[in-house]
DNA sequence: CACTTACGTTAGTATTTGCTTACGATACCG
DNA sequence: CGGTATCGTAAGCAAATACTAACGTAAGTG
């Protein structure tokens, strides 16, 4: 799961994700699709295949890519995880605001970001 | 959106999101539960607050820390997006089975960076 | 066979990243 | 005021990263 996020994290292979979510694509097609080289590309689509996130296919002299859905499935189980133990903090929130009537700031967290 | 996906690749990070994804904790306690060093914690902190996914707030000399769900949420609307377009490819694809088999990429999918 | 197509791989490089060791800033307390 | 917590910031460094240019490889094609 680590390499998945790790994977993702780079905006052209997202990029690339995205191109073979649904249709398959050989090497060269997805790198016409880019600014970068070729070779960008290929090692792009390396990091992408030993993350689980695509597959590959190989068709006479051309290699068919695929994004890999379980693996995206992966890492979206940590969100999951995540929100699962927001329960708990949502349920501490309610106990508190139950035995206080305090409008102080539960919700603002909108741009007090404070800066010297 | 692309700071948050940065912010969450990094392990340290994470664990970081989860030790105070439901409870406030001061920068202090936040470092003492790893490794590295506090500084590199303190930069740690930093990095997810640029990226939206937690928040700051100073009491005295300590600075609470508190994870931002909304900020990992806008990142799960990533994964979203793409289950959302999977199935609008799924059902594109089997319409073209239906009529016939025909070749032509009228979706173009977004901005395609050419290149000779 | 030579030649082409469609790739991956290697080597080298500039930039970014995560870290540590200093140091600076701010609130507090006597 | 000086001294102590608590914490961020600056500088510097080793390692990782994303890239390009050049080369290597395997499957056709004549």
């Amino acid at each position: 799961m680590d390499a998945a996020l790790q994977a993702i994290a780079e905006p052209n292979r997202r990029a690339i994700l995205r191109l073979i979510w649904s249709r398959e694509l050989p090497a060269g097609e997805i790198a016409a699709n880019f600014t970068v080289t070729r070779p960008a590309i290929s090692q792009h689509l390396r990091v992408l295949k030993e993350a689980g996130l695509i597959s590959e296919r190989r068709e006479g002299t051309k290699r068919l890519y695929r994004a890999r859905p379980e693996g995206l499935a992966e890492v979206r189980a940590f969100f999951e995880s995540m929100w699962d133990t927001s329960l708990d903090r949502l349920k501490e929130a309610a106990e508190a605001e139950f035995q206080n009537d305090q409008r102080s700031q539960h919700d603002a967290s909108n741009d007090n970001y404070s800066r010297d």
